[in-house]
DNA sequence: TCAAAGCTGTTAATTTTTTGACAGGTCGTG
DNA sequence: CACGACCTGTCAAAAAATTAACAGCTTTGA
């Protein structure tokens, strides 16, 4: 037996590019364009076509030899591997302000990442109305995940509360947790976390940011000369 | 001249572990702690202490030869790296569902970026107050930005305005955008862009999501030999 | 006072990722 | 039909990132 199923074994920097191939291709399939080569897809996304080709060379065979890749195929192919080729069953754990931000994110659901249910432990929010999905209490939160075989639990609790959370949402059966709180959470090896921590996005733009003002500021006194 | 101010030439990933040091530090400042060593560090961030090391050696001396790095002198150092040394005065550009859950993160004031306004079309939400910050009209944003000096400019609006937002950003003088948009945004060379794409991260996640479900019915099978 | 145990900064080795190169296939056109 | 312009999949080379190794310092305890 392969220690790993076929087609998982791909680095992280690949996995990350395959939302925006995806992305770009249903751009393009949405204005009518049938067919895209490697170079012009690697172009609008400012990488180089080898690297796409060598990405998509993981998955195997994309293309009839010697012509472009035909959207039409390759969105669904990508989809098949990102692995939302059904729609992802997902719930929201907190209802506060982020939580109710994305909850009323429709791409979310056009992604493939329908909700299937929102939940708070604050009783004043229970009841409320979000694009169809209503605030449930905690209680009722593996019921549902039972139910709606729901596989992703996106975390919105502060960060004190995360990992308890996180305990009841592996025990109940969720394979994939997508992270806001600030903080690392213990998890089994077989369910996966992705961490969106934002202050790791603003501190390496305010990095770059002191890096143009010194530039800059150097560039003055250069021609204060 | 050198091509890049000193300390600016640092490989991505190095810049993206900076935030999770800090954080970590801050951690242990709070509770006391004044010494801690590579290895220590590391550990608890899951990474080896020579990669640790060797991010350090971008920036030159931390630690008195021989001894393990103190605290106190880390977090400034760190701080000052990233360029929070000072506060970096930011604001919020779309007052809607996500940039109103921005408005009240208290965490950005924390860690060193203040927003010092937030910004809106919709004159329903003109006058909304959000932890002290009041959503103006986009009218105010020029000379709210020239007053106070603002570099860091969060972008929160639908994505097909978010070119238009963003070149009057670059005119009026921001330096740093946080782009939530999913769209790829056009900057002169002396801007900075990070894209934050919630898709990237929960589509990544499906990705893992997929291959632990593929495993675990293949386990299934083997068992049932 | 000396050895052992820790520690960092630095460089070298290793691994991973990106980029380049090209064999072979397709297509449209003259 | 032959040619040039494209195309992908594949593998090799180059670049970049991670990891290991170690010199040289500090402290502790016998
Ligand atoms: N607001 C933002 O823009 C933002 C951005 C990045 C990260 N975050 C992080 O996301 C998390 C939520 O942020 P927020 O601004 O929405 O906070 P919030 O306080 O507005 O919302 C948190 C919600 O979680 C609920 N909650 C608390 N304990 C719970 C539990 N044990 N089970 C279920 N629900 C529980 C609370 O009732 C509240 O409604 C925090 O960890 C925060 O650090 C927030
Ligand atoms: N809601 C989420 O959880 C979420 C998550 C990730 C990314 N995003 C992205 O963030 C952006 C905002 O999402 P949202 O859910 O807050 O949408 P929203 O519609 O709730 O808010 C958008 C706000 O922008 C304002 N606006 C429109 N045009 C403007 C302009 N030219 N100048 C200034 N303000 C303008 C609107 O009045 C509105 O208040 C979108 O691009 C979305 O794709 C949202």
């Amino acid at each position: 037996m392969r220690k790993q199923k076929k087609g998982c074994d791909v680095p992280d920097a690949t996995i990350l590019r395959l939302p925006l191939y995806l992305e770009k291709l249903k751009l393009l399939q949405a204005i009518g364009v049938e067919d895209v080569s490697s170079r012009q897809l690697a172009e609008s996304l400012d990488i180089k076509a080898s690297q796409l080709r060598h990405d998509f060379h993981y998955f195997g065979g994309f293309s009839r030899p010697g012509r472009p890749y035909q959207v039409a195929k390759l969105v669904p192919a990508l989809e098949k591997i990102i692995g939302i080729a059904e729609p992802v069953h997902s719930i929201i754990v907190g209802a506060g302000h982020l939580g109710q931000a994305l909850a009323n994110y429709q791409n979310l659901d056009v992604q493939g990442f329908p909700i299937k249910g929102i939940f708070d432990v604050n009783p004043k929010l229970i009841g409320l109305d979000f694009r169809g999905a209503v605030v449930q209490d905690m209680d009722e939160m593996e019921a549902v995940i039972d139910k709606e075989a729901v596989k992703i639990a996106i975390l919105t609790v502060p960060a004190v509360h995360a990992q308890a959370v996180t305990d009841r949402l592996v025990a109940a059966g969720i394979v994939g947790i997508f992270n806001f709180a600030p903080m690392d959470l213990k998890v089994p090896a077989n369910v996966a976390v992705r961490n969106e921590r934002m202050a790791v996005g603003i501190m390496s733009l305010s990095f770059k940011v002191k890096c143009i003002l010194q530039n800059s500021e150097e560039k003055e006194e250069a021609e204060d000369l």
